[in-house]
DNA sequence: TCATTATGCAACCTCCAAGTTGCATAATAC
DNA sequence: GTATTATGCAACTTGGAGGTTGCATAATGA
């Protein structure tokens, strides 16, 4: 289960940490990577690395499909789009309150 | 020192607490809070939701203004808007990556 | 002046995220 | 069949995040 489709704080949680970054946007080059090949290039531990991808997974950022006795992980694009979608909605509820904000100074002068 | 601009992972990281995210939200409207009026309205002490303050500050995320006694937090919209344009360039990167996929498929077939 | 309000600072607690090591096992290669 | 590769599972350590309480102090109101 995606526990987290509309879940913004935590898609972002899973986003602010440069590992699971880092996963993200070498994943983000569409092919689906193992766990193997995820790790290689990395400092870390492939256990390290697999429980980063296991919170990615729990966001609903990445799925993971079994091939033989590799474990593929890609890139699911919702989540992302969703929390773009909410960061322009935080910054037109922005813009208004500047634009009020600034006609509200201009009428008093 | 505003120590994380061009550092979306911190940003993201600032977002990725439930607590956080509703002050973000709270002050997208514009108006200047004090410490004491952000307090209201949640459940936790003053000193949590001062800590936050600072996690958010030191994010660049948001300003402090002291008047009087009275400290005054105020949004900053940038790293928001650096971020969605962070999320804009990983979107793009992954249609590119299925558009290529898509054509590449079309001609094997 | 005295009480109240808004805040800062510091110590402390608890829990979990991040990382590690070790071992077991399934799939593949030779 | 045997060695290698890719992974899963579990236990363990550690640092820091998130929260609290207590006290000190500056600014404001009466």
């Amino acid at each position: 289960m995606s526990r987290s489709t509309r879940n913004p704080a935590r898609v972002f949680a899973a986003l602010g940490d440069e590992t699971r970054l880092a996963l993200v946007i070498r994943l983000s080059a569409g092919e689906p990577l193992s766990i193997s090949r995820l790790t290689e290039g990395s400092r870390l531990t492939r256990q390290s690395v697999t429980k980063h991808l296991r919170v990615l997974e729990n966001a609903g950022m990445v799925r993971c499909a079994h091939s033989g006795r590799e474990s593929l992980f890609e890139l699911n694009p919702r989540p992302i789009a969703q929390v773009r979608e909410y960061l322009d909605r935080v910054s037109k509820q922005w813009d208004k309150a500047l634009s009020r904000l600034k006609s509200f100074v201009e009428n008093e002068v």
